[in-house]
RNA sequence: AGGGGUGUAGCGCAGUCCGGUUAGCGCACUUGGUUUGGGACCAAGGGGUCGAAAGUUCGAAUCUUUUCACCCCUACCA
């Protein structure tokens, strides 16, 4: 059938390229490495957008805008910031298009060349720092917390629907504070933000921890990351808060009278989580038979479909169940599609995912009966007519758990602690997964156990314990386990 | 960016090596009928110029060159 999807166990990047495609959430686009994000995958962002969007508003973070260009000066100013994204930028050189004279179409008017090339935001640390120069000047317009929902455009040169495309969507706070441990604090708030969405509303576990040198964040002080385990046994890198110190400021001569009207630097944070985490979501649920969303975020959480097809009295059954489902604040979808018979439909709802699916009929009417199908238990249960619409919502409940349970005993069962780099291996090349393993604090090991293994530094977990012991490289000494893992 | 692979109807594919008349198949789609508790069946239809461009040839999906896109493995990165 034109539905069916490779498998994971035969090849994991088809099984998800299929996913994205079958379920209904992204199509290639016509410009290379960028998607055309489909309604229902549009729904799924929306709906991780608008409980992001109310945590961020809940601590007292604003929104605003800023442009989609940055003149090439400012990309310059933070030395490590340009050197980290200048391999990847979209460049605007001209304004101003013309009729080809030597024959059809249109050509660059070569007139209309820009006297500075704008580029097309990677980031937007550093328009938003120069215009917060002229926004602060005193200790009294601090701290000064906004965010802004924005695309960007970063140019990869392998791409990924949701996991990595030329121009993706996400958001992004920049923060300026008095002190820095007022912008520490910032980071570290976002960081568990970060967590507690990911873990509360994706049901997707995660590592909370920081960057090593090599990883941060190119600009930053200091890196905070959420780390969640694929399917595959791959990290993937989730949303990062970066405490940027003083360095935006300085770089963009950023400065406030303190109360004694003393001139001093602003310290920054900036942090960020975008469209890949629908990739993530993806990768830590679904099945074969596609798509696993968790209730809290999936558009549509039940739906109902009138078997073998909406009869008039079976609608008439179905109505006020879809009324107090609705009642309750349940995301209900009632097929009254009378051309598809109710396997197909079956096949096609749990390909996008749905949690929960009620099939009812007359002989469900009889006996007073509702069948009700769970998505990533892939079971069915009757049950009793009365008082449905509170076993659904408990049931949305359970299922939330669930999925959550499960990611974190894959989690678990994916996490070996190492001692030698011959185990290292081993495992790397048998089940994957987070490796934990004492490492000697210096960027040269980092980079040959990346060279040896393919595996990088994930974080320095926030739990990091105390421990003795030897860095699986270099023998020397080690203070405690670090994260490592293939990643996306 | 380096290596490998693939582009033929909405999807999945055959045909390409050994050029030859109107380019095939399954699913999907349209119409009619029969069906209907896990992807229905029968019949009749519609739709592609073979990723794009240039070339070789009497003749190109098929050969040559260029180019674009996508996929996989590296490298780079959210």
């Amino acid at each position: 059938m034109a539905k069916e999807i490779t498998n994971r166990s035969d090849d994991y990047s088809l099984w998800y390229n299929n996913i994205v495609k079958k379920a209904g959430l992204a199509d290639n686009s016509a410009v290379r490495g960028c998607m055309v994000i489909k309604p229902y995958g549009f729904a799924l962002w929306e709906n991780m957008k608008a409980q992001l969007d109310s945590m961020f508003k809940e601590t007292g973070h604003v929104n605003a805008y800023f442009p989609l260009f940055i003149p090439k000066s400012f990309l310059s100013k933070e030395a490590e910031h340009v050197e980290g994204f200048a391999k990847e930028c979209a460049v605007v050189t001209h304004h101003r298009l013309m009729n080809n004279p030597d024959g059809p179409g249109v050509v660059v008017d070569p007139s209309a060349k820009l006297e500075e090339e704008l580029i097309v935001r990677p980031t937007s640390e550093t328009i938003i720092w120069h215009t917060y120069k002229d926004w602060i000047k005193s200790y009294r317009d601090l701290p000064l917390l906004i965010n802004q929902w924005a695309n960007v455009v970063r140019w990869d040169m392998r791409t990924r629907p949701f996991l990595r495309t030329a121009e993706f969507l996400w958001q992004e706070g920049h923060t300026a504070h008095a002190t820095k441990s007022e912008a520490m604090e910032e980071a570290k708030l976002i960081h568990e933000i970060y967590a507690r969405f990911a873990e509360d509303w994706m049901a997707m576990p995660v590592i909370k921890g920081a960057k090593s040198d090599r990883e941060r964040f190119a600009g930053a002080d200091e890196t905070f990351t959420i780390e969640a385990l694929m399917q595959d046994g791959k990290a993937l890198q989730a949303g990062t808060s970066h405490f940027l110190g003083q360095n935006f400021a300085k770089a963009f001569d950023v400065k406030f009278s303190n109360s004694e009207n003393k001139e001093e630097y602003v310290w920054a944070s900036s942090w960020g989580v975008s469209t890949r985490l629908i990739g993530g979501l993806i990768m830590t649920h679904s099945d074969d038979e596609g798509l696993v969303l968790p209730p809290k975020l999936a558009p549509q959480q039940v739906v109902i479909v009138p078997i073998p097809k909406p009869l008039p009295e079976v609608m008439e059954y179905i109505k006020p169940i879809a009324e107090e489902l609705k009642a309750r604040g349940v995301r209900v979808k009632v097929d009254d599609n009378d051309q598809k018979r109710p396997g197909f439909k079956f096949a096609e709802y749990e390909m996008m995912g749905i949690p929960i699916r009620l099939g009812i009929g007359k002989r469900d009417m009889a006996n007073n009966m509702v069948e009700v199908a769970r998505r990533d238990t892939k079971t069915k249960e009757l049950v009793s007519r009365e008082g449905i619409a509170k076993h659904i919502d408990n049931l949305l409940t359970e299922i939330q758990a669930a999925l959550l349970a499960n990611a974190k005993k894959f989690r678990s069962d994916h996490t070996t602690v190492v001692d030698t780099m011959e185990e290292f291996k081993e495992v790397l090349d048998t089940k994957g997964g987070f490796i934990m393993a004492h490492w000697d604090g210096t960027t040269e090991s980092e980079l040959a156990i990346k060279e040896a293994t393919n595996a990088t530094i994930r974080c320095i977990p926030n739990d990091f314990v105390e421990e003795e012991g030897e860095c699986v490289f270099s023998g020397n000494k080690s203070k405690g386990r670090v994260v490592f893992a293939k990643s996306y």
